[in-house]
DNA sequence: CCCAAAATTTGACCTAGGTCATTTTTTAAG
DNA sequence: CTTAAAAAATGACCTAGGTCAAATTTTGGG
């Protein structure tokens, strides 16, 4: 796969998010200052424990960002989907790294360094209006796992899991077929903080109910509304 | 108890956080236009599915921010400790409250309404800043959380949150005295994720193990490197 | 296309911790 | 100080889901 150097001002993350607000000459700035890296399926893109020194943007491709616990057992904490920064939470809080970040899939990372990302902070202080909404998002869904966690069975946060994956793995609403989840069953296990062997078991019944449909190492939702009966998400 | 109206100018939030950088007009202004009330330990400062109409700032006394599972079973997500603000999350993210607030201790919790706080928001850029750190710290907390729920037992919670609940509860430095956290077994097990029962059993073994030592129903800790121990907690 | 290595599935078994019922203790109102 | 109601402790029991081991399938490199 050939490494294409994506430019700033046309990139869908300008128009997406944190960089709305910047004026042509620095996009081109940006652009200038960015690298641009591809990573392979399966590659690290930062480590937990190390000093930030700028921050990620992912610009195609899907990452998880997560945490190793004591017995060396992972729990995947969020995803980052194109678009997003990576690694901005420990870069404002001037820390270091507290999760380390992998590529699920092939993709392509730009990287922006600490004093260019605060100096264009300065230069445009709504960046900080945007930064907050998306922290704020953030803080959400990382409260409504705590609960999902804490509160129900693994069988239900497996439904819910896949749903959130669904909408994850849902190509940019082109497409009219069903998204295809493909993750390793450990991964699926790290997301819900189970064992491989519990999510082979849910999965094989929730295939059973035609809730869903697995081939090979891909899942298919075949049953929105049934699985939100069983992830007992009533909205 | 009588309600005191605290002064903006010499109040200890302003201190703390986010207001450090007003003028001494609008520190005035602020005092103002805030409303304080005392709230009775146990009563609701907001519930959850609300339209937040402005920011509350906790003066004295304590908070616990919580949500109510389908099965009515709380989880309490987080605390507040004065100087901190409630409802910030949910208002500046524009959407109803996710979780109800209420007082674990007689408090008193002053309110500053919407407009005149995104007023001084616009003025103060800076307080993007304190208030992005703030998040940050929060996210990182709640990531803490899932990470502890999904993978650690809840003997090692428990012990994990008494340590965490012990520097909440210490009076600012001043006394000697340990601190006794005082709560109820019902909210001890909502902030695990357990039951009430086996949060007496677990409290029972602690004490056996002269970890802790238990008052009626207010805790002491009388090994706090024991209590690192069996939380897992290395540093 | 082939094959070894890795991932997944399946079965057997076990235990942490949940639930329910009962007793004991604590609390707060009068 | 008394007492009823609430909270906590304790015991008995049970099950969701973890662990270990073995069989089966998938995958990616050559």
């Amino acid at each position: 796969m050939k490494v294409v150097q994506p430019s700033c001002p046309s990139c869908l993350i300008k128009a997406l998010s944190f960089f709305s607000e910047l004026d042509t000459f620095d996009l081109l700035n940006l652009n200038n200052n960015k690298i641009c890296n591809f990573y392979k399926k399966g590659h690290i893109v930062f480590y937990e424990g190390r000093i930030p020194t700028g921050i990620y943007c992912l610009e195609q491709g899907l990452v998880k960002i997560y945490r190793v616990g004591i017995d060396g057992k992972e729990q995947i904490v969020r995803f980052s989907t194109p678009g997003s920064l990576l690694g901005i939470r420990s870069l404002l809080s001037e820390e270091r790294y507290t999760a380390s970040a992998a590529t699920l899939e092939d993709s392509v990372i730009c990287f922006i360094n600490k004093s260019f990302f605060f100096h264009l902070i300065n230069k445009y202080p709504k960046m900080n209006v945007e930064i907050v909404s998306y922290l704020c998002r953030k803080l959400k869904e990382a409260e409504d796992k705590i609960i999902s966690i804490a509160q129900k069975p693994v069988r239900e946060r497996l439904a819910e899991s896949l749903l959130i994956l669904n909408r994850i793995y849902k190509p940019n609403g082109k497409s009219v077929s069903k998204p295809k989840i493909l993750l390793s069953r450990e991964d699926l296990a790290n997301i819900l903080g189970t064992a491989t062997e519990t999510v082979s078991r849910l999965l094989h019944e929730l295939k059973d109910e035609n809730l869903i449909s697995i081939e090979g190492r891909s899942i298919t939702l075949t049953d929105i509304e049934g699985l939100k009966h069983t992830a007992k998400i009533f909205e």
